[in-house]
DNA sequence: AGAAATAGGGATATTTTTTGTCCTTAATAG
DNA sequence: CTATTAAGGACAAAAAATATCCCTATTTCT
């Protein structure tokens, strides 16, 4: 069980467009081109990102993405489950109905105790990156990346914002 | 990004084998009819089970599995690692190092922000599976699964365990 | 000794998911 | 009018999950 590359990919493309002047746009061409990722397959996944509400897209030349809102209010959560979907990391297959000794017509009240434990991992999961939201990621790269690579990235990125 | 179902699986075997008494196994063939699955599978996911440690088997007649340890000594984590793995749910593949305005031998120091974060749900995650023990299953399930059904369960188990 | 049942494990096949490419369409900027 | 963009559908390739089959060594029972 692993997440999706998307995942990975969605969140830094996140991290650069936090970094993005109030009003401009990026594209899916520069920030193929800055991670080093198949540009169409990237779009799939912000496409993803766009259908969750969580950017704005524009057409056109100088066209491309922006966040819907402030890197504070964008948690881990919202992009994850933007890319790799809201369903959980546990599927109970109910296989207590099998059970050779139950009535035939015996019908559950409540979930599988199975499913439930592992259902409050995920949320378990869910929280921690409820928890975290992108502004943070955002400070703790600006920390520790080279304030040189840093500013020479902020550069490269305005140059192909529209 | 889902689990194997082998783990509900495990899980569920793992529930039966606690309530074996002292001494006796339960073969595949009982667990797959008890759970209504395809033998030879499932005999995939409690060869994970052995190879953890987590169960003892014999051959032969009579043959089969039981626990190699008590049910308040086993955890979640323990079963669902067996069967799932141990790598971690989120995959870092380090695109920073992609950034074209990186210096060409340019090596990092510490692992990519984004990684970082994305391990620290997969520890609460873990941290959560491995706070339930197999024996806080046995009691739930104890519980809330009607006596009658309960006891039918249980002897149709030991009439099949060698 | 022989027959039957068992776990272990290798080989292979099928299905689903992930990853990726290609192309068309509508919108936008210059 | 042209170039560029996002959106999205169709399709292909690769990887993973889900099986199935078969052989071997071991154990139990007769």
């Amino acid at each position: 069980m692993i997440l999706k590359s998307q995942v990975e990919w969605a969140l830094h493309c996140c991290a650069i467009l936090a970094g993005l002047p109030e009003g401009r746009y990026l594209s899916t061409k520069a920030l193929a081109e800055f991670h080093g990722l198949p540009k169409e397959y990237l779009s799939k996944a912000l496409q993803s990102l766009s259908q969750a509400g969580l950017v704005h897209t524009t057409l056109g030349p100088s066209g491309g993405y922006r966040l819907a809102k402030a890197p504070a209010e964008l948690t881990f959560l919202e992009i994850v489950e933007a890319v790799e979907g809201r369903t959980r990391t546990f599927v109970c297959t109910n296989i207590r109905a099998n059970n050779p000794c139950r009535a035939p017509g015996y019908c559950d009240e409540t979930p599988c105790a199975v499913a439930r434990i592992m259902w409050e991992a995920d949320e378990a999961w869910r929280d921690k990156l409820r928890s975290v939201r992108l502004s943070d990621l955002v400070e703790i790269l600006a920390k520790e990346i080279p304030s040189d690579l840093w500013k020479r990235s902020f550069q490269w990125v305005l140059e192909r914002a529209g």
